[in-house]
DNA sequence: AACGATTCGTGCATTAATGCACAAATCGTT
DNA sequence: AACGATTTGTGCATTAATGCACGAATCGTT
């Protein structure tokens, strides 16, 4: 794990912080190098020797938060929809400027869309429409309808400042998914295999 | 002034932040340069590098606090101590952590009499007292008295922490310290010449 | 379109930070 | 006092970060 230098992990974390903490005062494409080097207090020349330029690096953030929340549902396979939500939602919380700015500012439109399709891949691994009867259901079409409410529940949540703590969000919209999944499982024949 | 190299700054900043911190939480004696520099995220080799052992380390971070108040009293020498104790206050709070920590720490016994030898420093450069008569008050026993007092408080606000805001108990400290001193001017020669 | 100013991206020499290894010193327990 | 374990302080080779200088690219104004 932590057999990589701790400058380049110090370096790397004050570039990453500042560029967040920048997109949430302005655009992100009125934000320099300049900007983000000296809110990092790093030289210039050290955000050239991680990242090509600004884009490079705001991909590296996104992915690196993907990342992590593809971990975390791994890990949290196994506890359901509204336990694994949870965990989810209390990252959200952990990192609420990246997300609420990620999904308010307007120099990262690709990151909604980004962030859709990951939770439908995710959406994919956990509920196996694929296997038993898909009756007749688009696995397309299932995929995206839930991970659109969930996307739209979460911007929500970060736009109004995180109204209800993350256990309430995480339990209501964990009930509202397994409703429709669980709906899938009990006309399936693999409703046991599922469940185990 | 910022020609000194950015990594030796944030590497400083870390390891007295950390020394600061870790002596909150324990003992001096019993703190290891090990614990300071995991703390501080930086390498043991590094602290090397700059202090030749945390006695040393614990001297600077103390000499420059003093330092640092030294040039806010010069730079408010011509306020009055109303005002010139508020600067002071304020800067106590901003290093809130530093002072409670160093005024209480058992493990930093020599900081007490430091920190009032220094405070009898800047008032003798601030009273004046050599001119003029004396009217038979010894100046080691005037400076004490006063930085005696002046400092008991000090603990007091810090111990109790921060029981009010420095706006309020400068003014206080300050009108009593004024009530001592003026008594003296106005009773020596040099009163119009003190205050011009 | 022309312009000056700003920002970008890179090469390069220098300096700071790092991690490791090691012997000496200190600590804590028996 | 003896012992092992921990901590200390240092040497050393390697790597990352820095600051500067430079031409190219981009921006904003006229």
């Amino acid at each position: 794990m932590s057999n990589v230098d701790r400058r380049i992990l110090k370096s790397q974390e004050a570039i990453k912080k500042a560029v967040i903490e920048l997109m949430s005062e302005k655009s992100f494409d009125q934000i320099t190098i300049q900007d983000i080097s000296d809110r990092a207090n790093v030289s210039r020349r050290t955000i050239y020797l991680h990242y090509l330029d600004k884009f490079d690096l705001l991909d590296k953030i996104i992915e690196e938060h993907i990342n992590e929340l593809r971990e975390l549902a791994e890990s949290a396979s196994e506890m359901g929809f509204i336990n694994g939500n949870l965990i989810w939602f209390e990252y959200f919380e952990s990192h609420y400027l990246f997300f609420s700015t990620m999904l308010v500012s307007k120099g990262a439109p690709s990151f909604r869309r980004q962030f859709l399709e990951f939770v439908m891949e995710v959406l994919k691994g956990e509920v196996n429409l694929t296997e038993g009867k898909n009756h007749g259901i688009n696995e397309e079409v299932f995929l995206r309808f839930i991970a659109g409410a969930y996307l739209e529940i979460v911007e929500w949540w970060f736009k109004n400042g995180m109204p209800c703590p993350p256990q309430i969000i995480a339990e209501q919209v964990g009930v509202l998914i397994e409703r429709i999944v669980y709906l899938d499982k009990i006309t399936t024949k693999n409703c046991e295999h599922n469940r185990r």
